[in-house]
DNA sequence: ACACCTTCATTCGAATTTGAACAAAGGAGT
DNA sequence: ACTCCTTTGTTCAAATTCGAATGAAGGTGT
């Protein structure tokens, strides 16, 4: 760390482009969901992960991992939805300790309600901006980024 | 909305990519900055964005447009700042509503101190993991994708 | 000068996020 | 069985975030 490599003026606009893009997609898409079906957008993601696991629901440390937030934060937010009858917790039958979210009607209901304004506002912020093979680098780049950062993670855990 | 359009296997690709790579890097980020030098990732771009300005001070409002926040989160986060040693306010002449945040010498100290851990970390997360052609599609796209919702949130204020 | 609307920054309360500490249980090695 | 280390999910206090409300001042049009 003795002579920095500094970002080159290309280097720059990647990374300034990309938290700029992040943090205004994130604003967008949380008030659009906020005001379209009064989720959050950690909320939705919940519900979208469990809509997408085998009979809609999974561990909390499983959801932990495919969201990325605390356990702790975990743990506030689905005592929200199970406030709210979205998500119910189930005990897992072989470990004691193991707790699983789970979907309910309402949860699948509400999900299914907000999805369509979601994907919409998706496609307005990056998807339709893009064209074909722009997204394809993006898939491609940003995806190998993630596993790295995955497997960076698992090598050095934060408990 | 009646018939949304939803995302394609390709766009599904893209958009989690996205989605996972903002979270995990901020994750990375804010974890390095704090052990490396105590500040918050909020922080260390506000101390960036005023080192980047004539004289080292902006207004609050024009850091606030600059960095991605809410003013009220600017306040606080200016205000921990201060009291830090950081930073200090100054009443602007010409309006007396007006305060400019204004770097300390221990502001520019503090800076340089934390910019090569950060610039290290950047590079390892995301600049060096990408090519140049595929850094140079990043930041056309997602310049893009950055310049239209500074616009549409111009169009339409959230105050 | 006047009324009216906008802009600036802060304050306030509520919601959320985090990390550390915790208790309970699993699992491996002996 | 027993010790040791890990894993699981929650709780707690503290820090941070946001939005709405506020007060004070700028700017405009008449």
């Amino acid at each position: 760390m003795d002579e920095p490599r500094w970002l080159d003026e290309h280097e720059m606009a990647a990374w300034q482009g990309f938290v700029a893009a992040s943090n205004l997609i994130n604003r967008r898409l949380e008030q659009q969901l906020k005001e379209g079906s009064g989720l959050s957008h950690t909320q939705y993601e919940i519900l979208v992960q469990l809509s997408a696991a085998a009979g809609g629901s999974l561990r909390m440390t499983d959801l932990a991992d495919r969201l990325v937030t605390s356990k702790s934060g975990l743990t506030y937010q689905v005592t929200q939805l199970e406030k709210a009858g979205l998500v119910i917790r189930r005990s897992c039958p072989s470990d004691v300790r193991g707790v699983f979210a789970e979907l309910t009607q309402d949860g699948w209901l509400v999900l299914r309600a907000a999805a369509p304004g979601h994907v919409a506002t998706v496609r307005e912020v990056l998807i339709d901006v893009l064209s074909r093979e722009q997204l394809a680098v993006l898939a491609e780049g940003l995806g190998e980024v993630s596993a790295r950062l995955r497997a960076a993670e698992r090598r050095s855990p934060t408990p």
